[in-house]
DNA sequence: AGCCTTTCTGCACGTTTGTGCAAACAGGTT
DNA sequence: AACCTGTTTGCACAAACGTGCAGAAAGGCT
């Protein structure tokens, strides 16, 4: 009868005593005939590997008024993080990644098909991810990231590999350019099995999480400042009136797409397929990106939003801000 | 642009920043001008108020063999509260009815008519519950409580409204005696409107919740000794055979209940009304139980099982002994 | 307004918890 | 057996936390 004691259920036992009978960790401790340390640490593991979930829900009738009025408005589920508006932006993109990997855990259950953007917003959420158990998951990545010059984009397999290993789900990398020179090399490209594959999994997605980009007069954000594109690139996106876009496909403010041709050579999902996928999940951070994220909100392209207060706010204020001499200035601090 | 700030928003604010930032309270405090003891309180209100929502849940595949095998053999979802087996009674009733509450809250929602029983265990839960809010629910009491001598059982009303206040339920009490002198009474209270509305809401219950008494030789539970029952009554217990109860209402050890004659006289629901309701949650704790809990189980009283440690490991062993060693032997084993 | 009752706040203190570090241990290799 | 390497453990200390208490603030009532 002797039980075999594996740490696993050591951090079973210890997380139901603490969890749920309230006891000290100095009292599971003695019950388990080990140190104090070692039951925090158990504690720890089971936090880490999910066994033990903390969620904070919002009864929705007492939302804070901010959600309301962007839920309203935009019909999406949004979770706005509280923030302090003293703190630094990477100190938000912190808060925020954190409050949404913790979000979307939630969301996740078995056979899942996740779609994964990459980008600075992405990466940061996948550090933060708390492991959850599922079965036949996969994690698909949306838009391929290759670029010669830049190495600091190698996560783009390391946020998917992060995603993966936190729910124990198989990854799939998208091997392609962000960018192609050729539309034509492109069609071909989708032709090829290799390729196919990865695409009929981005049409089976049941959830796709993605940042935005924005296209700011001044301080171009990571796609347009890192060598994916060059300045005929950025002339022809800015005459077209590009606000900003989800996995390296642009858009307009207005949500619209039609007649941008650099999407033709892009290795991300056509808006539309992307709008097929039952959840869709959008994190922000960061004031700067507003004109790139009310495009997406225009288009239709998240079901769920995730965003700081101070974003958040800005969103529900008229749009007169929108020339403002401190825009210049938040744009111009510029993270990663 | 003022936020009103409730204590309700701060709460909330607080419990976001500290279960899904990871903030410190001293860092939160900071954030919300106000004082880290006060901070530590908005944390236990939100905890207690079911803003925030802490589980355990344990993976199946790898949950302790006492659970599998009980389980398997009993077709119950279970629980086993891991408890020292130096506990005295009153602490392991502490800690299986903490638990218990805490296990019952996420299974309740809105809408429900929640069948709530009575007894030393049930006011152990009652006790511990963590609030939820919910809309439409119903709290309806199980059977009567009815006694002249005893005051200790002011607390079935007691036990009612507990629940009711923690999820925010209309509680309906059944006001008749936990057993009527005369068959004929009860049959004709039964016609009664005023019964009827109970009766009928009874019939609806998506939960009902309840201990088990065990009709012991040596120590009777409850029920058998609070003055509910005379000498003759017992005696014809004994005779019929009886081997415990739910809700008052008996029954023997291999789950049977016809021609137990006091059950006509008995305010609880017949075994096979029980039996209709969709979750019925069996809470036990002490092993001197188990002969009532084997009873119970073998009548299909239960969907959900949760009990002590000591108590579920009597529960497979003895079970073992009773039948084939052999069995026992492979009873033990009994990988997934 | 004045008084009383109730709730809320911050402080101070003791308790509980996280974590760097060095020793103990486990597993593999020569 | 001796050695190396990577993990686990308990200790000790610092950080974080809960709570009784006394004063402050907020209602209620006359």
């Amino acid at each position: 009868m002797a039980n075999k004691r594996t740490k696993q259920s050591d951090a079973l036992r210890a997380a139901q005593m603490y969890y749920l009978q309230d006891q000290t960790m100095d009292a599971i401790a003695r019950e388990l005939r080990t140190s104090r340390s070692t039951v925090s640490r158990l504690l720890s593991a089971a936090r880490e590997t999910g066994l033990v979930q903390i969620q904070v829900k919002t009864p929705a009738d007492r939302a804070p008024e901010l959600e309301r009025a962007i839920r309203k408005r935009y019909q999406v589920e949004v979770h706005v993080v509280p923030v302090s508006d003293t703190l630094d932006e990477m100190d938000v993109l912190d808060r925020v990644s954190m409050q949404a990997a913790r979000t979307i855990t939630p969301l996740v259950d078995s056979n899942a098909v996740i779609g994964v953007a990459w980008g600075s917003t992405l990466s940061a959420v996948s550090r933060h991810l708390t492991r959850k158990t599922t079965h036949g998951t996969t994690i698909v990545q949306l838009n391929g990231a290759g670029n010669t010059q830049t190495t600091g984009i190698t996560y783009a397999s390391e946020i998917i590999r992060r995603f993966g290993s936190a729910y124990g789900a198989k990854v799939e990398q998208f091997p392609v350019p962000a960018f192609f020179d050729h539309a034509e090399t492109k069609r071909l490209m989708w032709e090829e099995r290799s390729v196919r594959r990865i695409l009929d999994l981005q049409e089976r997605m049941t959830i796709a999480i993605f940042g935005v980009g924005s296209m700011n007069a001044d301080v171009p954000s990571h796609v347009y400042a890192g060598g994916y594109l060059d300045s005929t690139d950025l002339d022809e996106l800015e005459a077209s009136g590009v606000a900003g876009d989800v996995a390296t496909v642009f858009f307009r403010d207005d949500g619209s797409d039609t007649g941008i041709v650099l999407n033709d050579r892009s290795s991300g999902p056509s808006l539309d397929s992307l709008r097929r996928v039952r959840r869709r999940i959008c994190v922000v951070s960061g004031a700067k990106k507003i004109k790139g994220l009310r495009g997406a909100l225009a288009a239709g392209l998240a079901t769920d939003l995730i965003l700081d207060e101070g974003t958040a706010r800005e969103l529900v204020e008229a749009d007169a801000h929108s020339s403002d001499p401190i825009f210049g200035f938040l744009n111009s601090l510029d993270g990663l």
